[in-house]
DNA sequence: GTTAACGGTGCAACCGGTTGTACAATCGCA
DNA sequence: TGCGATTGTACAACCGGTTGCACCGTTAAC
């Protein structure tokens, strides 16, 4: 065991340290041209003798960034996260700025306390860049970093907003994904859908539903469209409401890959067969969906790539770049539940 | 609409227009008692004019703190997230905090990448203090994290780790809290109990059970002990299959009020009455409890108040304050399941 | 042999705040 | 009137890096 350092060595140490100035010692670190190989090796040698790591402050000083980027949650975490695919965005975002040295950090503002002190470190201007996950309208805190000119993209289809030309956004295409599952439905030749989402008040789901109404039109029934929570525990009761119902059904178009995992269980006790029976679609393309019996047909949304796309899009805004807007498709994946 | 600002403005314009000089102006800024009042609101009034906020950057160097405090996850969001109480913890180190300049941001560190980029703004000193909300004991985070010296709060129990002189610890007594609910049972008479917990590997889960047993003893027979998710649908379908197995319970202990509301729901179902014919007992005081039909009666885990402990512990180290250990204690709460 | 070109290094300024200390102005009191 | 005490302000150094520019010593070219 090493003794704790409590002191962190300064540039001036290893400058030092190698016999030369601050400015060598700093240049040398950072592979500037002007130098030396020679010199270079010496002083990082000495660096890593002292352990020595740039100290975030004087850094953040000088270059004027903080290498910081906030990935912005104005909903409760909890919700946010109760689907998730969500960590799959996040891994994106993390995996595109690990080849940087930028640092991504989810900052929570859901409550009225917490949107005052985000506000406040943005007006500090603590973070380079602002990655909203879950934009709203109406939300305040848009309007302050927009007022602050810090970097922002929102990650979600914001309808006819007013900051399109100040503001990145990126969204993957619900309605479409939806379209691609309904026709999966019926070009297999269902007829009686059940729809079983997630929250209703999700902006997700409403899209989803649209493109399923819009290519099934009656034959997906308002009474057939349930509402629960993402997980396969919601699925597997929603179905069990359904099939208590007994009304008669071909299909059933999930929120979720869990939710169909829940789904089919319950169908398999009350002695239906996937897919001779009734045909499900997941959505997600979780990989829970290839654990399933029969692996499931589902729709994949490219939430990876969807980070990588934010994460980038806040880099090169950080550069200068002017504000964009890009859509993610969705894909239909083929298994064998349909 | 007012234009974006790209500039911010700096101290040294607030002192121009206030017609003094830079010192006087952090120091009427700062209230400081050497200032006169007049100047004070002068330079108020100025900095309020060219809405002056000062620079995160320049002002981290100077006072040798960013103000961040980063919230540290070695597990995935997700994972943690869909226990919801967690946003009870997060909201009250925010509260806690929120009395403070300070600003809790929350650092993902699952994958290795995610680590490596973490260890190095650790490194940097990007934050003044750690919150480990899931710490455990092979974390290479945690000896950099003590190497280097950084206020760090672990949340949870961590057996017999070897930091305790370096690191402060929270945690609530989860043997403590399945010790009251399993008296509960007991006080009522109830002799064949069934445990339905979330994932056998939360070590919360483990000494949960370690509390049940040591009241329960055979009561509590292994195959009576279900693990599951932490939803209403996993206790929902986990009740089923008991309820399948055809057994003889009078008792059911449960790992979240959510759970709970999902047991009670097959219950019924089944035309079991909660309490006459099973007691019910959830966990966590969670909102949810008061909604059921009976009330659920529930084991209260001060979520809230460890994460107002953890936070206030970080601020007394970052002032100098040696590490500590806090218990949190459980409570009963007794309602109408029982 | 003088000078231009050039590679390598250091000085000093700078980023935007905070803070120790010196100094000027005002006041009270003898 | 003269002195010290008190108050309010400004100068300058500092936090820990980065960077423009001047300078030095070589070497090559004339």
């Amino acid at each position: 065991m090493t003794q704790p350092v409590r002191t962190a060595p300064t540039l001036a140490e290893v400058a030092a340290a190698a016999g030369v100035s601050r400015s060598t010692a700093s240049r040398a670190l950072n592979d500037s041209p002007r130098i030396s190989e020679e010199t270079k090796k010496r002083v990082r040698a000495a660096a890593k003798e002292v352990n020595f790591v740039p100290n975030a402050r004087g850094r953040a000083l000088a270059v004027g960034r903080t290498e910081i980027i906030a990935v912005l949650v104005t909903e409760p975490l909890s919700e946010l996260f109760s689907d998730p695919t969500y960590s799959e965005f996040l891994s994106g975002i993390t995996e595109e700025l690990s080849e940087s040295s930028y640092l991504p950090v989810i900052l929570q503002a859901s409550s009225t306390h917490e949107r005052n002190r985000a506000r406040e470190h943005f007006e500090r201007r603590s973070f380079d860049a602002v990655i909203d996950v879950s934009p709203y309208k109406g939300s305040e805190l848009l309007e302050v970093l927009r007022e602050l000119g810090v970097p922002t993209v929102l990650c979600g289809r914001l309808e006819g907003h007013p900051y399109r030309d100040v503001f990145s956004t990126v969204y993957s295409d619900d309605e479409e994904g939806g379209r691609f599952a309904a026709l999966a439905m019926k070009g297999r030749g269902r007829k009686d859908i059940v729809a079983v989402l997630g929250p209703h008040d999700n902006p997700a789901v409403v899209d989803r539903l649209r493109g399923y109404r819009a290519v099934l039109g009656e034959d997906l029934p308002d009474a057939n469209v349930i509402y629960t929570g993402w997980n396969s525990g919601d699925g597997y009761q929603a179905m069990h409401q359904i099939l208590a119902r007994k009304i008669a059904f071909d299909g059933v178009l999930c929120g979720s890959d869990r939710i169909a995992a829940g789904v089919i269980t319950a169908l398999n006790e009350a002695g239906l067969s996937v897919p001779a029976d009734v045909s499900v679609v997941g959505f997600d393309d979780h990989e829970i969906a290839t654990r399933c019996v029969p692996a499931l047909t589902t729709v994949r949304q490219p939430l990876r790539e969807e980070g990588h796309m934010a994460a980038n899009i806040a880099l090169d805004m950080i550069k200068g770049a002017e504000p964009t807007t890009s859509v993610m498709h969705m894909q239909l994946i083929q298994r064998d539940s349909l």
